[in-house]
DNA sequence: AAATCGGTTCGTCTTATGACGAAAGGTTCA
DNA sequence: TGAACCTTTCGTCATAAGACGAACCGATTT
């Protein structure tokens, strides 16, 4: 999950009968000067006006992915960067994110995520519906508490499957901060685990899960669900 | 809101390092061979594998959009097609949609739109940061469940705008059954308002407002914005 | 009135695209 | 062992992309 203001532009500007409208009204968009754009590119301003005017009628890929890339690299040092506003960094917290069409029993979900359960307590009743697999520390140190929601999607009754864990306290706080309460909460590759969060997630009657999967593994499972 | 598919297409070629694979990732995943494809080009299939192949490194937005929309025109052909299936969902369902940088207050947000609240006791307060435009009928008919997320962008503090409405119950109770509420929910041009979708708003504490905008008024207004 | 800034126009150059068609390399299947 | 089909390779050509720089236009600013 990466670039979504990227992927926009670039296909508005490939798919636009006149390229270079497009790339001006995106320029102008992010508020930056031909002039701004054609250094960075180490180009002439004149090739970055050739392209608006239409001189140039059908710009290449390479040409229009390094206008994009420039574009929002200029972009991301201003104040009120367009990108840096899209995502709230959304797009580096979340690594990937799915709705079932119909629900997962859990021991299901554990077998192909190859978990452990941490607690004995919790029964594993809730079916799960969907998953979302986050980045923990980036989650927890840029994630607004109103933005918290965007985690969940259709479906509450999901997995949160949380990435870069070392004790695993911090995210289970969260869980039991916020009132939309996951079904299943899964570790990945935990360094160890805090009592305090197994507590957490009884009492929250969440299921705790660990896997020794990595990251990557995860994620290529769960998106071939 | 038209093909989302072909806006992916054209941003995947169009970012690649390599286009050409990326054309034929695409052709392949269509079942579509080189040799219909030129066909519909009106060009020699060694044109076409000359690109796949990277001769042509760099193919314009022209030759781009050319191939992409052949490729999807090809797939509509398709028993399995891609794009229809696709299409049957999201695309036609939903008729404009946006998010904005800052928040609007709901009394502004009304006034653009020219609506009137049909309910007494929610209080505006809510800020709106986006719409979207749906047409009621095929979003309540045609939506999965695990799509539904979808229509909420990227915040749930939106209006949801729905068309086609005649007394309205349906729209609410989708949004009572649904874990997100929106902020607001707008009629346009209801035939007349069911008594139960109002008290389900004051339940929600979700504004519910009518227009008689049209949907095209409303929507060149919304994206106006 | 001169200087600055953002942008345009255009002549010119090199290189790559966009296209063809002929020949040939692999599979699959009768 | 072919025939049929999908694809690749490559020589060749015209044209457009990709780039430069100088001159120039119009606002603002000094």
């Amino acid at each position: 999950m990466k670039g979504a203001l990227r992927e926009k532009i670039a296909s508005e500007i490939t798919l636009s009968d006149y390229p270079g409208k497009t790339i001006r009204k995106w320029r102008e968009e992010l508020e930056i000067t031909q002039h701004e754009l054609s250094k960075h590119l180490a180009l002439s301003p004149s090739v970055i006006s050739d392209y608006e005017s239409g001189r140039r009628k059908s710009p290449g890929t390479r040409t229009v992915r390094k206008i994009v890339d420039a574009l929002l690299e200029l972009d991301k040092t201003r104040k009120s960067s367009l990108y840096l506003a899209e995502s709230d960094n959304l797009d580096e917290i979340i690594l990937s994110m799915k709705d079932f069409s119909v629900g997962l029993s859990p021991s299901t979900f554990m077998k192909k995520i190859q978990g452990t359960n941490l607690s004995k307590t919790v029964p594993l009743v809730r079916n799960i519906h969907g998953y979302t697999v986050l980045d923990s520390l980036k989650a927890i140190t840029t994630l607004k508490s109103s933005d918290y929601w965007k985690i969940y999607g259709w479906s509450t009754e999901r997995a949160l499957i949380f990435t870069g864990v070392k004790f695993g306290r911090s995210p289970m706080v969260a869980v039991r901060a916020h009132p939309l309460k996951p079904a299943m909460v899964v570790y990945v590759q935990p360094e160890r685990i805090d009592r305090l969060a197994v507590k957490l997630a009884e009492l929250e009657n969440v299921s705790l899960i660990k896997t020794q999967l990595s990251e990557d593994e995860i994620i290529a499972k769960l998106e071939a669900l």
